[in-house]
RNA sequence: UGGGGCGUAGCCAAGCGGUAAGGCAGCGGUUUUUGGUACCGCCAUUCCCAGGUUCGAAUCCUGGCGCCCCAGCCA
């Protein structure tokens, strides 16, 4: 009862606070969230913090959370959004049961109420254009002007609306307005729009409807409609709070929802704005929705982001009313944290370069079992081949080596990763000069990577079996914004700060048994980072996406020296 | 005096009148057959600023300053 800790631990924001206190209060029994994407694109990692806030509070509390289509505009929603949406849903692990919903569904009981609020004289249709309509509002700091309109009879309301209705009128020709304030400080209730013409096909209702309703006048009552108690949304509706609490006050609802908002998600090095994103997948600059650089929920599932790590994440970066910019580094932590447990570990060349090892017999081959998973036992061992020819990263030679250099260089000695001791004895250069070979000698008391004397070497390396590597794309994805805030130093344009170097690809060479297998389980190449395998992938020819690097403490080093 | 909101470390973020949690990043060290992981230590005498109330203020009051959102028939 008293146990702070466990409280503590249990997560602490303010919305659980409010919840928390309103179960207290007996004002429900369980929260009803509900998660209400609009189907005009991808979920990204933005609406990942919403999904898990909503599903999670629900899970938590025992209540439930219903997933709504908000599907109020259908000049610009697609049924490609409607399924990409639910399968992204899934696959962050959380389930909606039967609780399946659109605003469609209920545009009979909203049009109804719409003429509710006409007959309590709360509702007029105008019928001025949208730059009249514009010009009377006023300004942030003017009031506005009323509508010639405005005092319009019930009755003509009433004939106009069901006329709208009808069919009778082209699109922009009229507007429901809610009759409120036109001074109003707020924006939001100078008369809002509650329903606008519009002549186009709806995804669901097809061509039932050339009447649609706003966001404003459907959200609320949609909430009301499901029993929704937390009606859970981001910071910029905050002034849309008394328009819904208007309108739920002035029509009659089943239930009355209270509105809670919070801050939108912002991560450096990443745009999560539906129109840029669109903008990406539309120009090209991206191969589709789910390409592993977009912050989609797709692209970061193709990416090889385990759902689990980016709930953490969400985890982390706590729930709070702050607008903040989250840090790219605490998202591959999150990614990190978990892969270290669970990517089993393979060997992966990305940059070959051979090695003969002189003292090694012509043909001959050893094998060696090699460690799955330092991190997790049962993942047991398997057996990799060591030969006379070999290769070894690029990166992990040099022939002018500073100090702290533990790799190989002329004269000294490294291990190659459950292989054996090997130095370096020459260098094999083509025409231009360019290192194309090494010569090294290997130490037979060394077998599987220990010395029996006890001496140490600072190097260990991953290696490949020349007569067993298999070719393999591997897909090297870096941010793909090459500013932290994107579009700040550019006047604006997000576009300038395209990274050009977000996607290198390069031919490596992998493990063999890599090659077979079509799952897309997460692999760590040792001493590189978190892979796996993309669908772009053929029986003959492995495709792996990076997920992300390691962590790399030798980078550093370098660029402090 | 248009309305609304927010300011706690480089970045997130707890804190709810009793003397600044935690995480990320960073720095130093131990272990290590991944320059990975794990582990240990360091990292805010001060909470946007200035006054005030109080025995006591990040928390309450007053006045400033800064940042964000709002003038779609988008959501």
């Amino acid at each position: 009862m008293s146990d702070t800790t466990t409280d503590a631990a249990a997560g602490q924001d303010f919305i659980r606070d409010i919840i928390r206190a309103d179960i207290a209060a007996g004002k429900c029994t369980a929260p009803v969230t509900r998660f209400p994407p609009e189907p005009n694109g991808y979920l990204h990692i933005g609406h990942a913090k919403s999904i898990c806030l909503n599903f999670g509070v629900a899970e938590e509390f025992g209540g439930r959370c219903h997933l709504r289509f908000d599907d109020t505009n259908p000049v610009k929603e697609e049924q490609e959004f409607i399924d990409a949406i639910q399968r992204d849903v899934r696959w962050l692990g959380f389930d909606w049961g039967g609780h399946l919903y659109h605003a469609s569904d209920y545009f009979e009981t909203l049009y109804e109420w719409a003429e509710h609020l006409i007959k309590a004289g709360k509702a007029y249709v105008d019928d001025q254009s949208p730059e009249e309509m514009r010009k009377s509002r006023g300004t942030l700091t003017e009031a506005g002007t009323p509508s010639p309109y405005r005092d319009r009879s019930v009755e003509e309301n009433l004939d106009l609306f069901r006329r709208m209705r009808a069919g009778e009128f082209p699109n922009g020709a009229r507007v429901l307005r809610a009759k409120i304030d036109m001074a109003s400080g707020n924006m939001n209730m100078r008369d809002p729009t509650l329903y606008r013409i519009l002549h186009a096909t709806h995804p669901r209702t097809g061509d039932a409807w050339c009447l649609y309703p706003t966001y404003d006048y459907a959200h609320g009552q949609s909430d009301a409609i499901e029993g929704i108690t937390h009606s859970l949304c981001t910071l910029e509706f905050e002034d849309h709070r008394p328009l819904y609490e208007w309108l739920i006050e002035n029509l009659p609802v089943p239930s009355k929802p209270r509105q809670y908002e919070f801050a939108r998600l912002n991560l450096s090095y990443t745009v999560l704005s539906k129109r840029v994103l669109t903008t990406l997948v539309r120009d090209g600059h991206v191969s589709g929705w789910d390409d592993p650089r977009m912050p989609t929920l797709a692209g970061l599932q193709r990416r090889g982001v385990p759902a689990e790590a980016l709930k953490d994440f969400i985890k982390r970066i706590g729930m709070a009313r702050a607008n903040s910019l989250v840090d790219f580094g605490m998202f591959e932590f999150s990614i990190r944290d978990f892969l270290n447990k669970a990517a089993p570990r393979r060997m992966a060349v990305l940059r070959p370069l051979k090695v003969v090892i002189e003292n090694w017999p012509e043909g001959e081959f050893e094998e060696l079992p090699a460690v799955n998973n330092p991190e997790d036992p049962e993942a047991g061992t398997r057996t990799i081949r060591f030969g006379r020819e070999l290769w070894v990263e690029q990166d992990d030679f040099m022939e002018e080596a500073p100090k702290k250099f533990y790799r190989l260089t002329p004269g000294q000695e490294v291990r190659l990763r459950y292989g054996y001791f090997v130095t370096c004895t020459g260098v094999v250069k083509n025409e231009a000069g360019e290192v194309v070979e090494l010569r090294c000698t290997y130490d037979p008391a060394t077998r599987g990577g220990d010395s029996p004397d006890g001496r140490k070497v600072r190097g260990t390396l991953h290696w490949l079996c020349a007569a067993d590597a298999v070719p393999a794309e591997v897909r090297l994805y870096d941010h793909l914004f090459a500013n932290p805030t994107p579009g700040s130093e550019s006047d604006g344009d997000i576009f300038a700060d395209l990274n050009p170097k977000s996607l290198e690809v390069v031919e490596a060479l992998v493990e063999p048994a890599l090659a077979a297998g079509n799952d897309p389980a997460p692999v760590q190449f040792e001493r590189l980072g978190y892979f796996c395998r993309d669908r772009d992938s053929t029986p003959g020819k492995p495709v792996f996406n990076r997920t992300v690097g390691l962590r790399d403490t030798w980078a550093k080093i370098q660029q402090k020296g």
